[in-house]
DNA sequence: AAGCAAAATGGTTGCGCTAACATTTTGGCT
DNA sequence: AGCCAAAATGTTAGCGCAACCATTTTGCTT
């Protein structure tokens, strides 16, 4: 016999019928232990493996979990995945991985393909779903995770953290450590992004405007804060974070005295850069990151920078899903799984 | 209708046949342009999705591709599945992923468990698959790469360079260097590092027989070259790095001058901390990596590295299958992608 | 030993789709 | 108009498995 192995290949070798075979397979604890060892030394035997896709079909259950990340190369995500893995680790699950390159539509037809596979549930990453999409995990009728970002209208379950406040937080640090023509530097401006550098104007704003109140007598010109903000399309990496840093240095005529980067490569990268320009950190200026990664808290000075419970994100993404996949029919409001800004010598 | 529609479903709405329907989904050539007009309307209608599982059970073709790495954290088989996806995109191809942890009993696991989904390649990281996962992979009968690493006795495709040849190389340089007193900072020693280690030895074995030879009259001790390593089951990481070498300045009480750190993780954090210790780098002690990070061109120094082509590795490997399971029954001798020496500042 | 509930096992059927073959329609040619 | 090959479409059957319900066996109690 030359084709794979199937069910009743099995069975007629142990001498018993197809469907107790399926049953050590999936129910093990439904079949007599005498009858079990007999189908286990057939399948050992034939080297049998389960067709997945005849099981799914039979069972309408296809044990797998679809995940869509916007990039594969964003140490950021992979942290998430790490988390997602472990949750699904336990559990009879195999994930389909998506990288959507931060594209809504590349997003929505992923979602599309990866439907068609039937998940029990769907990780996406960001609240930004296009209404076509959103429409079809309407339909799909699985638990849907939101994750990273919190949003008034998710599609199902949502886990996050504000990152306008995490951003407004950050700057509000290097407002209260005194420094006054504040860049803000950015890459690849994704939504996440774009709410770090609201938070930041916002922060500005506001102390701008509680600042002209104390000082009312006064000129409030002086005493003004000048945000500076460079951004670009480009993906993030060191070596931006260096190239922006100059940027940011041109633009202010060298004013500027603290830059807050959208994220610890950029940070990275305008440390490196900085030292190269004989800037004292944090004397003549001072770095902020965003992400905490391993890198900021080992170089020296280390990063300030906005740490959050990605790999958590990822583990309760998983179990959430599969609570509500077993019937647990309970209502998920938003879930802000909070951040916390790490101080260091940066700042 | 609350359950989901069907093939059936959407052929009704078209007012064709169920096969075209099909067609319209995975030969569109073959269907008329007006029907296939009305069938796409009525699979936009209705929301249609095809059930992958009975597709698959149907056409015996699971569009899947399986992908097992050891390590999610690592970057660098990040990057192997950044060219992996990148391979992937223009055919219909899902890619599923494990991660077996570096560990050949939990990569035979996710083998038995990725296998069932019938796979039309398999990309496994590395040449030390147990047995049974040798012959299950055999009677799979499937295209399977092992990457990153060379063997004479590959289970069908091999794509990679020598980690030996590699680590050899980069011990020659620092020899070249001038560098005497070398040591070699592990972590992990999964089978790759364990041939960068063999290669380090040999490197310095030869170059004291070498030595030995020519300088056969004088004393030959005072020019031997005296290796010192230092290795750690713990997985890599930037602040490990510092950690053994502050172990190995221990060991060698201060004399090591170079150390040749696995991978550039170890070497960053080596480099910190040797600042740290108020070491010139590479005046009292050179730095040597694998990997060739970003992050490692662009510290100060940068950190002399061994970079390899991981991208296009992935790329390779999801080639290859393909060709290979379109039946092109050509025999693939082991591929040798190389590496290359990038000499920076820290040497 | 008889009776019975529970455990174990089996037969039938259909999940949704596509391969293979069969049939119909189309369009270009004389 | 009539013919014919090629294109388009349809019919039938079955992929391998598990749900459902039916039947048999087991192990316990009286």
């Amino acid at each position: 016999m030359n084709r794979k192995p199937n069910l009743k290949d099995v069975a007629e070798l142990a001498g018993v019928s197809a469907i107790t075979v399926s049953r050590v397979l999936t129910h093990p604890d439904k079949v007599a232990a005498k009858s079990r060892q007999k189908v286990e030394q057939a399948i050992a035997e034939l080297g049998y493996i389960r067709n997945h896709a005849a099981s799914a079909l039979a069972s309408n259950r296809s044990g797998v979990l679809a995940v869509i990340i916007p990039s594969l190369s964003n140490i950021v995500f992979n942290e998430v995945l790490q988390g997602i893995y472990s949750a699904v680790k336990p559990h009879q699950l195999q994930v389909i991985l998506g990288d959507c390159h931060y594209s809504p539509l590349e997003e929505e037809k992923l979602i599309a393909t990866l439907l068609s596979q039937a998940p029990e549930g769907l990780i996406l990453t960001g609240t930004d779903q296009t209404d076509y999409a959103r429409k079809l995990l309407q339909n799909a009728g699985i638990p849907v995770v939101q994750l990273m970002e919190l949003t008034n209208n998710p599609i199902d379950i949502n886990i996050g953290f504000s990152h306008f406040a995490a951003g407004k937080a950050m700057t509000e640090h290097l407002l209260a450590r005194g420094y006054r023509r504040i860049g803000f530097l950015g890459a690849r401006m994704d939504p996440r992004t774009q709410h770090r550098l609201a938070g930041f104007r916002k922060a500005i704003e506001d102390w701008n405007t509680a600042n002209n109140a104390k000082n009312s007598g006064a000129e409030p010109s002086s005493a003004r804060c000048e945000p500076y903000v460079v951004t670009t399309s480009q993906s993030s990496s060191i070596k931006l974070g260096g190239q922006l840093l100059q940027s940011v240095m041109a633009e202010s005529a060298g004013q500027c005295d603290a830059v807050f980067c959208c994220n610890d490569d950029l940070a990275l990268g305008a440390l490196f850069a900085a030292r190269q320009m004989n800037l004292r950190i944090p004397a003549d200026l001072a770095i902020a990151g965003f992400n905490d990664l391993e890198a900021s808290a080992l170089v020296d000075p280390g990063i300030t920078s906005v740490a959050s419970p990605r790999f958590a994100m990822g583990q309760q993404a998983v179990e959430l899903i599969l609570q509500k996949a077993s019937g647990a029919q309970t209502e998920f409001s938003p879930l802000d799984v909070g951040f916390s800004i790490m101080v260091r010598g940066s700042t």
